[in-house]
DNA sequence: GCGCAAAACGTTATATTGTATCTTTTCGTG
DNA sequence: CACGAAAAGATACAATATAACGTTTTGCGC
């Protein structure tokens, strides 16, 4: 699926939500999406700045915010960066892969990790809301 | 168990290992111990400060390093804070059940799901080192 | 004990990441 | 157009983490 195509789809994901998918933020995520890897805020922000007038770090955080209220990107805890979501139809709990040589980021989408992870929250007596799983290491290609 | 003894395990792991729980070593630790909650590096040092002269954040930072890679403490990625370990006689993948609403934290090990983890790593190709697994949500007492 | 190298620690400065607050602009609606 | 709400701009700052470098302490072979 191309950068063009997933844009799109955010687009029409957004219009059928209500939600406003301004110039701003649809900048953001065509940045992360043609990264191709995680980025931080401050290098979005850096990418930015490429031929405009500088913004200020708030512009960025602020995007991000409705990105990822919206499910078109996640966070990457470990790595205090964004990369954009591949399945942004419907929320889901996604887990991560991520190189520590390369920096490649893989997402999957394992249902039995996430089942099993709210069942042991269940049993913890812990009403679940975020799942949070990253697993670092190093990709095929690295070895 | 009781702080003291928690404090009588580290040393005695850390002499059988050969690595030196310095003073100033075991009294970041202890200051995680006695917490009983996630403290965030800033905050312990605040701790240490306490009737003493002031110390430098790189003080903390390289007693967290030293305690982390005994496995005597934890890094919580979503918090950007530590914990002491529960069960610090062997290295093992720990999970993390956090309670937006008090702040508690639980940590459970559960072999299921670092196995399911390391599976679905396995099979994307990635040779896994350490797993982060951190769920927000609401405890038991706080409902 | 002596000398040495490694480890630990102190100190200063700085890098990186993230927010608070207030103002201005934009946008949809009546 | 008038209005209110949402978004964006702008400034300042808070919170977290590390770099760099010098000094002290420690363990160890001699
Ligand atoms: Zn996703
Ligand atoms: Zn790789
Ligand atoms: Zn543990
Ligand atoms: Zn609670």
């Amino acid at each position: 699926m191309s950068a063009e195509e997933r844009l799109e789809r955010a687009t029409r994901l957004c219009a059928g939500r209500g939600a406003r998918l301004t110039p701003q933020r649809a900048r953001v995520l065509r940045i992360l999406i043609e990264a191709e890897r995680p980025l931080g805020a401050y290098e979005i922000l850096a990418e930015m700045a490429e031929g405009q007038r500088a913004l200020a770090p708030p512009t960025v955080y602020r995007a991000l915010e409705f990105l990822l209220a919206q499910g078109l990107v996640h966070r990457l805890e470990t790595l205090n960066a964004f990369i954009d979501c591949r399945h942004p139809e419907r929320p889901h709990p996604a887990q991560f892969l991520i190189c520590s040589a390369c920096g490649r980021v893989v997402e999957i989408d394992d249902e039995a990790i996430a089942a099993r992870l709210l069942d042991a929250a269940t049993q913890s007596g812990f009403a679940a809301s975020r799942k949070v799983v990253e697993v670092i290491g190093v990709c095929e290609g690295c070895r």
